[in-house]
DNA sequence: CATGAATGAGAGTTCATTCAT
DNA sequence: GATGAATGAACTCTCATTCAT
């Protein structure tokens, strides 16, 4: 029985029984929503104690905000905007939207669901969600598109607007899909390319005039 | 000797404190969201006992179920779809686009904001919110622009589609508002136009090519 | 439209309201136990308001005091004790226990039903039910028995137990009969002459020997 | 390092403290009644805070349920019947209806005290009192009478009834014993032996004639 | 570090009672 | 006198959090 057995392992282990705890208050979350979800569920579906889960987590408002931390993180995985030229504009533009809407796996929806109404109805979790995510997302967004915007001829202003309607149409499109609006989930392979194109339109409709 | 003097008046009493609750309740819940609201401090705010919320729903579920019911008659009022001609369809769009966009008042956003989160976590609120709101609306809409979808030239899936598309918009702005990103409050004025082109570029991207 | 329409039907209707919220209340304590009874179902059992009925008692404690009091009153109704002589000594007694047993109507199984629960659990009412029920019962039925119990060569002390005895036989009846003990119900017939001849044996014990 | 150290000693420990509660419940259900006793004060009483009692009842009405059990176990003590002859008869009844009022301790009645009103008043409680004790106790007393019964003459039938009129007397005993008859209390010495000569009365009649 | 029994603050809900009409 | 909407005290029950083992 060491005392010390491999310290490197012992931080890897902590790390793991965490991603266990979260996994589970995502899918409690998620299928229950925060106040109906126990602690106690939580750390049942984690395979752990109760009181395990403050070992963990200061409490369970540490839990939601674990949650933002790991929506933050797959958010990072920004795709690749370096090389944006004239010429690829149009592919560029429907990968990008290809890549956003790979986040829309059941996974990702099911996070979305624990963290959303939990932001919609906490003003400090809603502010917090405003500076680690909206706001660092637009201003990734917008640098890289800066360039093409400018070519296409959109005032500056104009074009982050249009990035947020882009950011809203996903975020309303993870919402009809969790009220289960039953056309959308039967048509869902026409989405993203309508999606692309609704994104093109606009951001060319002043060359079209 | 009227034992309820004026049995009239009494109805519109009751209907009025009904909706002094149901107002305190839409205040309250998106303020605190559900959970946190308690039937004190909606109470409170509509001017009454505790005990009086209890004379006019059956219990906190039903206040929730009450706020279904006053976003549906707000649904309800739909736009005028008589006299739509292949002529003013742009105008129609246009028209459509911005009457959508009356709702989102500070009123029709706190609705929306206090009956959101639940809906997104309790599955129940979900299935009736799908039957008694969105099916319905989606029907209404449909048939307004069944006519118009045809002359387009668009199959009638993806003319559904389409509709679904812009709704998950009109959902995601009201996110956004709600979360109070800056740059969309700042350049608010710019969405509803935005929104109509973006309509427009879909319904008619057909033509185009 | 008299305005003082004959005192005295006045007070008629004040007394038959008085017993019809009574009759109510007997039924719903019957039924449900006290607590669990309404001033609501109460009230609408009776076919009055709920506030009509502070009219006629001050509070719900006092509906209970009042059953007490009817309770009192058909127990008054004693039988006649006045002709008892040696001779027709088993047939008293016969006759005795069959007007006994003639209390075990509907009626009066609800009302001992709706009342003993509650003389149980509160001890005030225990009290005043021992002073204004139970006691002058027993002083009743024992200046009745004495004679016979003197010629029957009982001691005072040992009579009156058996007087108290017999009435706990008849308690104990009643409750089982509430409880529904299916035997009990299937046979009734032959329990009021068991229970003469019960206290037959009691009283001539001493001859026997 | 044993996660539960020592699961035998913790599994006594549970059965300990819910013993703790359930006489606290007792104890405050007789005193007060059902209704008005609290989970507060049973709590206080038991010495734990208001919470544990629910991790060992999962509700009030458990409580009671937990009470109807204990009555249970102490009704399945059941005296020894086997050695009865026809020589020892009255011998028998005697240390049987002995052995009966052995269970009138202050806690036994205490605990009838806390069970018999909510039986009277809750249909549900009073079939499951019915189905779990009554009937049980009467085949038990009908298989160990039956002998005694079948040689005395008896006809099943009536030799039942008589059982029930015996039980019914203890009932009503123990009632009368709560309510406190001061005659009854003074001279309960008295009572067993003369409830045996009831018994033997009744049982023997047929002998007599 | 893990455990899970114990805690107790706080919420929803009921209902006896009051009183303006 | 009759009514029944309004009241608010008081109760049951839940569950995040703590801490002895």
């Amino acid at each position: 029985m060491p005392r010390k057995p491999n310290p490197e392992l012992q931080e890897k282990l902590v790390v793991i029984k965490r991603e266990q705890i979260l996994q589970a208050a995502s899918a409690v979350f998620s299928e229950k929503g925060y106040h109906r979800a126990t602690i106690k569920e939580i750390a049942t579906r984690a395979g752990v104690a109760d009181g395990t889960v403050y070992t963990y987590f200061e409490n369970k408002t540490a839990l939601m905000l674990g949650l933002l931390d790991w929506l933050n993180q797959s958010d990072q995985r920004q795709p690749d905007f370096a090389q944006v030229t004239q010429d690829n504009f149009k592919t560029f533009i429907r990968s990008y939207t290809q890549q956003r809407f790979e986040f829309m796996t059941d996974n990702g929806i099911q996070l979305f669901q624990a963290i959303l109404p939990e932001i919609l109805s906490n003003p400090e979790l809603r502010a917090l969600y405003l500076e680690k995510i909206i706001k660092p997302t637009f201003t990734t967004a917008e640098t890289a598109f800066a360039p093409i915007m400018n070519s296409a001829g959109l005032e500056p202003d104009e074009a982050k607007v249009i990035l947020r309607l882009e950011a809203a149409l996903f975020v309303g499109l993870i919402i009809l899909r969790i009220i289960g609006e039953p056309h959308l989930e039967q048509h869902w392979d026409k989405v993203p390319s309508l999606t692309a194109e609704m994104m093109l339109g606009l951001l060319t409709k002043k060359e079209q005039s």
